[in-house]
DNA sequence: TCCGGCATCCAAACCGCTTTGGATTTAACT
DNA sequence: AGTTAAATCCAAAGCGGTTTGGATGCCGGA
C-alpha cells in the first residue's frame, strides 16, 4: 500500500519481534502456543513480503534463494513456531511419509513382543528420517483389504510383512498393488525377488544342536514356533540336519510346535519329563517357552544345566534380559530390534529409489553359552 | 459432445464394464491393480457424468443424492477400485484421523508387553473406527518437541499418554498445545481436569496384601515397578495401607522398585531368601519378575505356594497366560488390552466433541486365586 | 550500447478431496 | 395457474503446501 515498502516492511517486523517477545515471551506462553498452531505458510510469507514460493524454498534448501533471506526466513518461522501441516505437503509431494506394518489379530498374539521389539527399532529408524510409523490391527480376513487400502489411499509409501509363512502370499499382492516392502524374515521360493531382513535360523538351530550333541546329549526335544511359519521350519530343518550328520533321526515324539507361551514350554516339558524316555536336553525357540521349560525341570526335582539341558534362542527382548558374564540360558541371539532398524532403512532407501534391485541382510545369530547347559548326565 | 448423453454414456459404461471383466478380470489382474491406483474423485465423476461434488455426496452418505444416483456411483467405485486418497482428505476436512503415541525410548524399554498389549486393544477400536494408529519412538529429550509436532503439524487428532510418572507434566503440555489426550493411568492431582482410563492399583495391592496377611504371612516382600510411576506409587500405598491396617509396619529391607525384568524378580528374591529374616511371601508387580520369583524359590530348594507364596499382578499379556481352572500365579489382573481399547473409545469421543467435560474409567482388578499361594508355612 | 547469463524472487497451477452457495428441475399446495 | 418448497445436482472456492514457468535486476563481455 505504502510506496515505501522495504521501510515499513522492516518496522513492521521489528514491532512484530517486540510484540512477540515482551507480550507472548513471558506469562503468556500457552497463547503463543495456541496461536502459533494458526501460521501457515501463507501467513508466514505475508509477514516476510515475500512469496509463498520463495519461503517454501527457503526452508526447504532450495538453491534459489539468497543467504540472507534464507536467514530471515528461518528465523521469523522460528518465532512464529511454522511446521508445515504435513497433510498439505503430503498431497502436494504425493509421497506420505509413513511407513505402514499391518498386523492381523491372530498373528500378532503370537508375535507379541518380538514383534514390539522389531517395531521399536524400525521407529528410531523412521523418526531418525521423518517418517511416521502407523500400524494398522486388523481382523485376519480384511488383512488383504488392508493393504489394497494402503495402496490406494496412499495411507504410507511402503510396508513391513511380519511373519511371513511358509506358504507366503503376500509379496505377490504387494508387487501387484505396486507398494514397496521389505519382509522381515524370508518368503521360500521368492527370496531373490523380494528385499527381506533375516537371521540364520537353519544354521542357528544347526550349531545349538551341535553343542548339544557335543555335549553328549542324544535325546534332545525340541518346542519349536508354529511349523507354518518359515522361521520356525528353517529352525528345524537346522535342528534335523544336525542330527542326521550324525546319523541320529529326529524323534517326533518330543519335537513340538506351538504358540511360544510360557506354559506352553512348562506343560511339554512336563510331559515329556515324566515319560518313558525323557529328553536330556530341550531346543526352544522362544526365551518365554525356555523360562516354562525351566519351570518344569525345576518342578520335576531336577536342576537346569546338570540334569537337564536348555538352549533357547534369544531374540534379545530388552524385558528379558539374558545377558551378564554367564547368562541364565545358553542361547543362539539376534536382536530383532536390530533387524528392525535394518529393515527400515532397506525400506526408506527402496522407497527414495524403487527401480533399485533386491537386496537382503542375513543376520548371524551368536550361539552364547549361558547357565543352562553341560555334559550329559552320567556320562 | 453428441446430444444423445444418456444413450452414449450407458453404452459407454456398458462397454467399460465389459472391457473390464474381460480383459482385466483374468490375467491382467495386475495391470488392473495398478490402473486403479490411479483413479481419483475427478476421473470417477468424469466417467459417471456427475460433478465431484454429487460423487463425493454420494460416497459419503450425505441426503442431497437420489437413491438410483447413489447406486449407479458406488457400482462405479467399485468397478474402478476408487477410494479416496487419504492425505487429500485429511488436507480438506482438517482431521488427521490418526491417533498418535509417543514412546520415548527410555520408557519403551519398561513397558514393553504391556504396551504392546495396550497399543494391540487401542489399535482394534482405531481401525474399527477408520482411525489410523501412528507411533513415534523419539529420543527421551525429544519428547516435548514430538508433541508439538503432531499438533502443529497436525499429525494427529490425538494422543494417549502413556504411563504417567509421579511429577507428570505432559498434561499441561497438550492443553497448551490444544491437542486432545487420554490418560492410561492416572496423573495425581489433575484427575478431575483429565480423561484417564485406569486400574485400582491401590485397592487392587491392599486385596492381595490382605489375602497375604489372612494366609498368616506376617513377612511380606513387595517387588514393585519404578516407583516415580504412579501405578507403581498406588501399589505400594496398598500395600502399606493394608500392613497399617493390621498394625504391621512394611520393612523397607524386603521392598524393590526397578523396571520389571525376569532377572530382577529372581536376584532379588534370592537375595532376601538368603538373608537371615527372609519372607514368606512376595507381592509382585509384574508376571514377568514373578517368573523370576518362582525360579529363585526354586533355586532355593524351596517349593512356590507351600514354602513361599506369590502374589503378581497379571495384566494379561496374551503370550503369558495365567489361566486354566487354577492358574499358576495368584494374581490381581486386568487386562491391559482392555483398557486400549477404551481408552480409545474414549479418546475417539473427545476428538468428535471435544468440547466434552473429562470422563474416566475405573478398571477393577480381580483378586484371582492360584498355585502360588499357601498358609504360612509352621502356622 | 547491447546481449546473454546468473541470481532472486514471484504468480499461478496443481495435488485430490470437501463444502459452500447457488441453479435447475420437479412435486405440492393455494 | 402461480408460488413454494423439496429434491438434485453443479461450479467454484477452499484446505496448505510444492513446483512450474516465467519476470526482474544486475553483471561482465563483445
Amino acid at each position: 500500500m505504502s510506496p515505501h515498502f522495504g521501510l515499513v516492511k522492516r518496522t513492521t517486523r521489528e514491532l512484530m519481534l517486540h510484540f512477540n517477545n515482551s507480550l507472548f515471551g513471558g506469562r503468556f506462553q500457552s497463547v503463543l502456543g495456541i496461536m502459533s498452531k494458526g501460521v501457515n505458510l501463507r501467513e508466514l510469507s505475508n509477514r516476510l513480503k515475500l512469496s509463498q514460493t520463495t519461503v517454501s524454498r527457503a526452508l526447504n534448501g532450495y538453491p534459489e534463494v539468497s543467504a540472507e533471506t534464507r536467514k530471515r526466513v528461518a528465523e521469523m518461522a522460528e518465532e512464529l513456531g511454522y511446521a508445515p501441516n504435513s497433510q498439505a505437503r503430503r498431497l502436494a509431494t504425493g509421497r506420505s511419509m509413513a511407513i505402514g506394518h499391518v498386523i492381523p489379530r491372530s498373528i500378532h498374539e503370537m508375535m507379541n513382543p518380538i514383534f514390539l521389539e522389531f517395531i521399536a527399532g524400525a521407529g528410531e529408524t523412521y523418526s531418525k528420517h521423518g517418517y511416521d510409523m502407523i500400524i494398522s490391527v486388523v481382523e485376519d480376513d480384511h488383512e488383504e483389504d488392508a493393504y489394497r487400502q494402503i495402496a490406494t489411499r496412499k495411507k504410507a509409501d511402503g510396508v513391513i510383512v511380519h511373519g511371513p509363512a511358509a506358504d507366503e502370499h503376500r509379496h505377490k499382492l504387494l508387487k501387484e498393488i505396486n507398494l514397496p516392502f521389505v519382509v522381515h524374515g524370508r518368503i521360500p521360493g521368492a527370496e531373490s525377488e523380494t528385499t527381506w531382513v533375516d537371521m540364520n535360523n537353519r544354521r542357528a538351530f544347526e550349531r545349538a544342536t551341535n553343542l548339544l550333541l557335543d555335549l553328549g546329549h542324544k535325546r534332545i526335544a525340541l518346542l519349536n514356533g508354529l511349523e507354518h511359519m518359515d522361521f520356525a521350519r528353517r529352525r528345524r530343518k537346522g535342528f534335523e540336519d544336525a542330527l542326521a550328520e550324525r546319523g541320529l533321526a529326529a524323534d517326533t515324539a518330543i519335537m513340538r510346535s506351538s504358540d511360544m507361551t510360557e506354559p506352553y514350554g512348562c506343560d511339554n516339558a512336563m510331559e515329556m519329563l515324566k515319560s518313558d524316555s525323557p529328553p536330556t536336553a530341550f531346543l526352544v525357540s522362544s526365551m518365554i517357552s525356555a523360562i516354562g521349560v525351566a519351570r518344569a525341570i525345576g518342578q520335576c526335582g531336577l536342576e537346569t544345566g546338570k540334569d537337564v539341558s536348555i538352549i533357547t534362542h534369544d531374540d534379545a527382548l530388552s524385558f528379558l534380559p539374558n545377558s551378564g558374564e554367564v547368562p541364565i540360558f545358553t542361547c543362539t541371539r539376534s536382536s530383532v530390534r536390530y533387524a528392525g532398524q535394518r529393515a527400515a532403512e532397506l525400506l526408506l532407501d527402496i522407497v527414495a529409489s524403487p527401480q533399485r534391485e533386491p537386496s537382503s541382510l542375513h543376520l548371524d545369530a551368536e550361539l552364547i553359552i549361558g547357565q543352562s547347559t553341560g555334559p550329559v548326565p552320567g556320562r
